[in-house]
DNA sequence: ATTTTTTATACCCGAAAGGGTATAATACAA
DNA sequence: TTGTATTATACCCTTTCGGGTATAAAAAAT
């Protein structure tokens, strides 16, 4: 799953808008757009802040391999 | 394991030096060693780019969630 | 111990990330 | 349709990443 994808859905599923994630991420609104459009040339430590508040953060993955997602 | 560790112990066991990868990964020797340092204010892309030579790539992983070796 | 290889630290600089903000576009509700 | 809420795009500005390079430190080899 891409991690723009990954981030708008865990935004909506908590019911949260760009600029509340934002908030509570402490990063810019406009890093959040940028995240959620896709750009991949945004730094690690903020994608982690925006991470973190869902209890995920960026790893090391095999290319191909899926990751469980909470439910098991 | 912190990504830069995995990447230090990655290129080790490829038996490459920090200027080979850098070139074989298409950046900078400079970045190669910021991100085997540790900083955190990496961009995702080039990062990306060094673990695509390893078959990795970055991914969101729950925190404290283990990711499997090579050898499963 | 000495030489060679590899890695770490420091400097300069162009390019671009990211914040703020404004506006346009879209989605949604009434 | 009209009005409201949310998201997307664009601009300006400051900060800093990342490349190149040089030098120092450390590690490895002889």
């Amino acid at each position: 799953m891409k991690l723009s994808d990954f981030v708008k859905e865990k935004r909506s599923s908590t019911n949260l808008t760009q600029p509340e994630l934002a908030e509570k991420a402490g990063v810019g609104l406009r890093f959040v757009r940028d995240l959620e459009q896709g750009k991949d040339t945004v730094r690690l430590d903020k994608v982690n802040q925006v991470l973190q508040l869902f209890g995920y953060q960026l790893g090391a993955i095999p290319i191909n391999y899926n990751i469980p997602d909470d439910k098991g």
